[in-house]
RNA sequence: CUUGCAGGAUAUCUUAUCGCGUCUCGCAUUUGCGGGAUGAGGAAAGUCCGGACACCAUAGCGCAGCAUAGCGGGUAACGCCCGUCGCCCAGACAGUCACUGUCAGGGUCGGACAAGUGCAACAGAAAGCAAGUACAGGUAAUGCUGUAGUGAAAUCAGGUAAACUCUAUGCGGUGAAACGCCAAGUAUAUCAACAUUUGAGGGUAGCGCGCCCGAGUUGAAGGGUUGGCGGAUAGAAUGUUGUGGCAACACAAGAUCAAGAUAAAUGAUAAGAGCCCUUUUGGGAUACAGAAUCCGGCUUAUUUCCUGCAUAAAAA
């Protein structure tokens, strides 16, 4: 699988945005905060990801896109270990909810165990039913 | 060499791998794949002024409100910029040194107090509504007159407008979430009130007038949408040369095209060069900060340099 992440891979529709925050179900693994929700095939061509970053915390626009910009090649970088385990189609949304800049190692290890959990999680629910 | 003032430049670079937005070419015609080009700032920031542009009526009149304030110029325009006069400030230097002179500079300074209202420390009888000390003069009598005394200023006015106010000039409102169009979709359903040229209601958002639109409007209860395209990046554009001007700037010639996103691209990793520290190995630092309709300013944040000037003389 090769490395992208483009346009019609994020998570840009308002609508399905704000579904997701209020339906999803959440894994947390600081700094990094998981929201997902299975989606069906028809609604969406691919997995789609969106990134949040709070204003309150980081009032600077430099910083919050830098964080931003962390976590998505992090998604980017990492994203096959979700899609080489696991079928279906989701919705992510990831949110960032440390107090500092990050460095790109922390976030990245985040992230693996973020798709751990999430693995294990589905893995079991489907083997169930 | 140090210090002060002013002005200007700059905001690491290269390569490799992975990746992103836009444009474009080719192949597939479906969602895509491949090649090429291009992709943050001096403040992109604060949103404080001025415009362009769009809509509101074609944006009119009066009141209210806001802004500006020597003189002259620049500009599309400005509260910005340039020049200049006065005043003030701060510093350096010199001398006959509590002062004066000269000089780099800087400024929340700059219309009117004989239109009205208000305010004014200390001193003083008194600084506009109520009075008056001493001496001299004068009177029927009296602060009636002069001088002294207080003070920057004394019945005569003066000071103060960063006091109200007056004068002159300018300003209609909203703000790209403006605005125009397309697609999808619902309900030409129900109830009530008012009205249809004798005008309901609306434009209208400081108030009033005037003007315009006008056959539907308002309320109750309920239903649907919240996608896309344009606006939107060739412009008061950039830099070069020449001419005019003290300058801001203007004109002419030829040259160049330089982000256009929308839950929002411009990134990550590695190596090297450069910078700083260290004898080397090596180690370290890299500011403020991210386009959101577009321009001209102002203000604030901030890295590293350079240049000029600072009575005269000498030196760097």
């Amino acid at each position: 699988m090769r490395l992208r992440f483009g346009k019609n891979e994020r998570l840009k529709s308002q609508k399905l945005l704000q579904f997701v925050f209020d339906n999803g179900r959440a894994f947390t693994a600081y700094p990094l905060k998981l929201i997902y929700l299975t989606v069906p095939d028809t609604d969406i061509a691919h997995s789609q990801m969106g990134v949040m970053v709070g204003k309150k915390k980081f009032k600077r626009a430099v910083a919050r896109n830098r964080i931003k910009r962390t976590i998505r090649e992090a998604y980017r970088l990492n994203k096959h270990l979700i899609f080489n385990n696991i079928e279906g189609k989701y919705a992510f949304l990831i949110l960032y909810i440390g107090n500092d800049l990050p460095t790109f190692e922390t976030v990245e290890k985040a992230m693996v165990s973020l798709f751990d959990k999430l693995i294990t999680v589905e893995k079991n629910e489907k083997t169930d039913s």
